[in-house]
DNA sequence: CATTGATATCGATTGATCTCGATAAGGACG
DNA sequence: CGTCCTTATCGAGATCAATCGATATCAATG
């Protein structure tokens, strides 16, 4: 039995070519993602009771200042990975599906990751 | 018809709440992606023949001087995104699909990235 | 409308990162 | 073995990012 040609392609990122602009965009999520705080900020976010969560739990969740959560909040909203919106005085965040789903496809084909 | 429910749980990242040092080791792969350079050269990588490329097919992508190519192939190797190969006089780089894969598991669950 | 509680913004500081030129190290080759 | 070519490492300069305390904003409430 012959092995198996190699795959032409194993990532999407290698269908499209980045040029400068994309590579710019994309880097900017990447980057986002790229704090280890934040990263529990979202999945703490993700994990939450409704999907979201207000400030205040999330500053529970750290030992950090309130300032600094709301600083990597501002963050991850600028590049769209979470949305908020204010009811009375809390502020809610969550996460945004879409984001997630594009940066997952980009680095990976569906048929590649068999879970 | 009512209402479908709310997903309990739109990503990965949800199921399993991100631990500190968990979410460490995550973030040093995305601030490895958190470049436009570095991606671009994972992209070129991906893209050119055979799935690998040298330094110097990389170095004549940028504008940018070759010790710092040499940087950021480095940092992307740390974090288990390349590997290399040394043959000859030359050294090539390729990817490691199965971390691409990982994150993409991590970031959306295979059935939401429908395409 | 003054007060209180929740969140955002500002300014400063400290530490990390990008980039480069200079140079070292690894290999081919005459 | 000296030279040349390719790649890696080093050290320095400049820019960027994480964090904090102080303070502003916004909404509820008495």
């Amino acid at each position: 039995m012959k092995d198996l040609p190699p795959l032409a392609c194993c990532s999407p990122l290698a269908r499209e070519p980045l040029d400068d602009q994309r590579s710019a965009e994309l880097s900017r999520v990447f980057k986002a993602l790229g704090d280890p705080v934040r990263l529990r900020i979202l999945s703490i976010v993700a994990a939450h009771e409704n999907g979201e969560a207000c400030v205040c739990d999330l500053t529970a969740a750290f030992t950090l200042s309130q300032p600094t959560i709301s600083h990597h909040l501002k963050v991850l909203k600028e590049v769209g990975l979470l949305t908020s919106e204010r009811r009375a005085s809390w502020v809610y965040y969550r996460l945004v599906p879409q984001t997630l789903i594009d940066l997952s496809g980009l680095l990976a084909a569906p048929e590649q990751v068999n879970r």
